[in-house]
RNA sequence: UGGGGUGUCGCCAAGCGGUAAGGCAACGGAUUUUGAUUCCGUCAUUCGGAGGUUCGAUCCCUCCCACCCCAGCCA
C-alpha cells in the first residue's frame, strides 16, 4: 500500500490500531476523517502533521478524508487563508475529491438543532453580561453558580432565540447556552455557550446570520452530519469530548462519530502558535506568510523544501500522546535526506576569491564536462566552462593554514571539480593587507580531475569561471528564534534571531542557474541546498538556502580548535 | 486544594506479563573528483520514584513525584 501510493510509510500508532480494531470488530464500515482548519491563518507544519495523519489513515484503509473548514467565526476569518488552504494541502499531496465541506454550509441545520436542544429543555438563552457570566463560571476550585436566566421556560427561551437571528439584539446581549452542569469539574460543562451574536460579514454567508455557533456547538455535529467516524484532534480538546458526547447525545444526529486526541507537534528553534505567527506577518519580522524562515507549508515550499520531506518528517515524528519538543535537526535530516537522491548539482561560488591561473593561455577557455548527480548518471552531465580567472569560496584558502586543513593554501595543489590540479603559487593583497586574489598554476594533464601519475589532493573545491559565471544574491536563512524554546522566559518576539537572515549579493553562479525554477530545489556541491525565488530577475537570480549539507569540517572548527 | 492527561537513551518513539525496535544527534572506522553521500561499528543490565502481585513486570496493583491542558460570547 504504502509502497504504492509512494508516499512515507507513517507505521503504526495507537490512531492506526484503533480504527484497525474498529474495523475489525465491525464498529465502522469505512474510515471517514477530515481535516478541520479554521481559515483564519496559513497552514504550518503542525498542521502538516494533522493532515498526514487524517489524510493518510483515509488512504491507508481505504476511506475518505474531507476538508472542512471550521468557518464559524468570522471576526477572523478570510477568504485569502480558505483559498491558502486549499493550495497548501494540495502541495502536501492529499486530496479531498469532492469531499470539501464548510461548517458554515451547516448553519441552518445547527440551528435547528440548537432549537431542538431549547425545547427539550436542554439550553436556554443567557442574558448575563460577559463579565457576570465569567464570575459565574466559578473557578478550577470552586464550582459555578447557575445564571438566573437557567430557568427560562422552553418557550420564553425559543422567542428570545429567534429574536437573536432576527438580530433585534447588539453583540454580546446575550448567549444560547446548554444546560447541563454549572459544578462540574470540568469546565466545559458548566453551561457552555452555543451561539453567541457576531453583527459581522461572513466569508461564505455574507450578512444573512448575525448569530454563529461556537466551536463546541458546530465541530461535532458537522462530523455527524459528514459521517465522519474518527474525529482526530490535538490533546488540548481533551476536555471537550465529554461535551462533544453530550451534544451528540442529545441531539437527532445522523451519527455518533468519535474523538480521538494526539499531541500537537512543538519543534525547537521554532513557533508553531497561529497566533504568533500571525503576529510575526502582521509587525514585519518576516516578509510575509511564505517568508523562507516561517514554518508555514507556503514558507516551506519557498524555501525549497519539497513536500516529501515534510511527509517524510512528520512519518519520522510519529504520532503518540505525550507532549514533546521534537529536534529542528530531524526536519533539517529529512529535508537532505529526500532532496540527497535526485537533487541536480551545480557549482556556486558564494564568496568569490579570484584565482588566476598564470600557465594558462590569456584569453583562451574551454568546455568541461560536469556531471550532474553523482549517483545517477541518467541525469546526464553539462557543459562547464574554464579559464585562466576562476572563482573560489573565500574560505577553501588560508594563508596559515591549521594542520588539519586540506583546501588551498600556500605551495598547496588542490582540485577543481571537473578541472584540472591548481597549485597555489602567490597570494595578492590589497593596501589593507586584504587577500584580494591568489595566483596559481595549474598541471594540463589533469584536464577532468584525474592525474595521470596517480598523484592525489586532499582537497577537491568547487569554482566558476570568471568568463561566464552570473551574479546572484543569495539568502542564508537560519532560524527564525535564537533559543530552542522560544517564549520560554514569557516575551517570544524577544527571542526572535536578528541573525535569521544573510543576504549575499555578488555571488558568482554558474550559467545553467541563471534560468533555474523557482520549483526545482538544487545542490550547489560542497555548500547546500538552493532553490532560485520568485524575486530573482533573469539578469541577477535570487537563491534561497533551504538547508546547509552536514559540515563535518566546520563542526572540527567549532570543537577541536 | 477541582477535572482531564503524560512520564522508555541528549531529542522523537516502539513495546500490550517472558526478559528494552527504529529514527535524529553524538562518537569511532572504510570508501569518496562534494571534509557531502554511502558503508560498517559504538551508544538504555534499564523503562519518573518507592512498595506489592508473579517463576518472571517497562507492561498488573498501591502510594508518591514531575510536567502539560482547562476558568474565550477563540478554535
Amino acid at each position: 500500500m504504502t509502497a504504492e501510493t509512494g508516499t512515507a510509510d507513517m507505521g503504526r500508532d495507537f490512531i492506526r490500531d484503533i480504527i484497525q480494531a474498529d474495523l475489525d470488530a465491525g464498529r465502522a464500515a469505512s474510515v471517514v476523517t477530515r481535516f478541520p482548519p479554521e481559515p483564519n491563518g496559513f497552514l504550518h507544519l503542525g498542521h502538516a502533521k494533522s493532515i498526514c495523519l487524517n489524510f493518510g489513515v483515509a488512504r491507508e484503509f481505504g476511506g475518505k478524508c474531507h476538508l472542512r473548514f471550521d468557518d464559524t467565526n468570522p471576526v477572523k476569518e478570510e477568504q485569502l487563508f480558505i483559498d491558502s488552504i486549499q493550495r497548501d494541502v494540495r502541495w502536501l499531496g492529499f486530496d479531498w475529491g469532492e469531499n470539501l465541506y464548510y461548517a458554515s454550509d451547516y448553519f441552518e441545520q445547527l440551528y435547528a438543532w440548537a432549537e431542538h436542544l431549547i425545547e427539550t429543555g436542554h439550553a436556554y438563552v443567557d442574558d448575563t453580561p460577559p463579565e457576570a457570566m465569567r464570575a459565574q463560571r466559578g473557578t478550577l476550585t470552586e464550582p459555578g453558580q447557575n445564571s438566573p436566566f437557567r430557568y427560562r421556560t422552553p418557550a420564553e427561551n425559543l422567542d428570545l432565540f429567534r429574536r437573536m437571528r432576527a438580530g433585534e439584539f447588539p453583540n454580546g446581549a446575550c448567549v444560547l447556552r446548554a444546560k447541563i452542569d454549572m459544578t462540574s469539574g470540568n469546565m466545559n460543562l458548566r453551561d457552555p455557550v452555543l451561539y453567541r451574536i457576531l453583527h459581522a460579514h461572513h466569508p461564505r454567508t455574507g450578512d444573512t446570520w448575525c448569530i454563529y455557533p461556537t466551536y463546541d456547538f458546530a465541530h461535532g455535529q458537522s462530523d455527524a452530519i459528514e459521517g465522519i467516524t474518527h474525529s482526530v484532534c490535538t490533546l488540548e480538546f481533551e476536555d471537550h469530548k465529554p461535551l462533544y458526547d453530550w451534544l451528540i447525545g442529545h441531539l437527532p444526529v445522523p451519527a455518533q462519530p468519535k474523538q480521538y486526541e494526539f499531541a500537537r507537534l512543538n519543534v525547537s528553534y521554532t513557533v508553531l502558535s497561529k497566533r504568533i505567527l500571525t503576529t510575526l506577518v502582521r509587525d514585519g519580522h518576516v516578509s510575509g506568510w511564505d517568508d523562507p524562515r516561517m514554518p508555514t507549508l507556503a514558507g516551506f515550499r519557498r524555501r525549497g523544501v519539497p513536500p516529501a520531506a515534510l511527509r517524510e518528517f512528520v512519518s519520522r515524528v510519529g504520532v503518540a500522546r505525550a507532549n514533546s519538543v521534537v529536534d529542528v535537526a530531524m526536519l533539517d535530516s529529512a529535508i537532505r535526506d529526500t532532496l540527497n537522491p535526485v537533487a541536480p548539482r551545480r557549482m556556486a561560488v558564494l564568496r568569490p576569491l579570484k584565482l588566476i591561473i598564470e600557465n594558462y593561455p590569456e584569453g583562451q577557455t574551454e568546455t568541461l564536462e560536469a556531471i550532474n548527480h553523482p549517483d545517477h548518471p541518467a541525469l546526464g552531465v553539462r557543459p562547464i566552462t574554464f579559464g585562466r580567472e576562476i572563482y573560489v569560496e573565500q574560505d577553501d584558502f588560508m594563508e596559515n593554514p591549521p594542520k588539519k586543513f586540506y583546501r588551498l593554501s600556500p605551495g598547496k595543489e588542490v582540485r577543481l571539480r571537473y578541472g584540472y590540479f591548481v597549485t597555489c603559487r602567490e597570494i595578492i593583497k590589497d593596501d589593507a593587507g586584504q587577500v584580494t586574489a591568489l595566483r596559481c598554476t595549474y598541471d594540463p594533464a589533469t584536464k577532468g580531475g584525474n592525474a595521470p601519475d596517480g598523484r592525489k589532493v586532499q582537497a577537491t573545491l568547487h569554482w566558476v569561471a570568471a568568463a561566464d559565471a552570473v551574479e546572484a544574491e543569495v539568502r542564508l536563512y537560519t532560524h527564525l528564534f535564537a533559543r530552542p524554546d522560544p517564549g520560554a522566559d514569557g516575551d517570544v518576539m524577544a527571542d526572535i534571531n536578528p541573525a535569521s537572515l544573510d543576504v549575499l549579493t555578488g555571488c558568482l553562479v554558474e550559467p545553467a542557474l541563471a534560468s533555474a525554477a523557482t520549483d526545482t530545489t538544487v545542490q550547489f556541491e560542497r555548500t547546500g541546498y538552493f532553490v532560485a525565488d520568485p524575486d530573482g530577475i533573469r539578469e541577477r537570480p535570487v537563491f534561497n538556502r533551504t538547508v546547509g549539507l552536514r559540515d563535518t569540517w566546520a563542526k572540527v572548527q567549532a570543537t577541536g580548535r
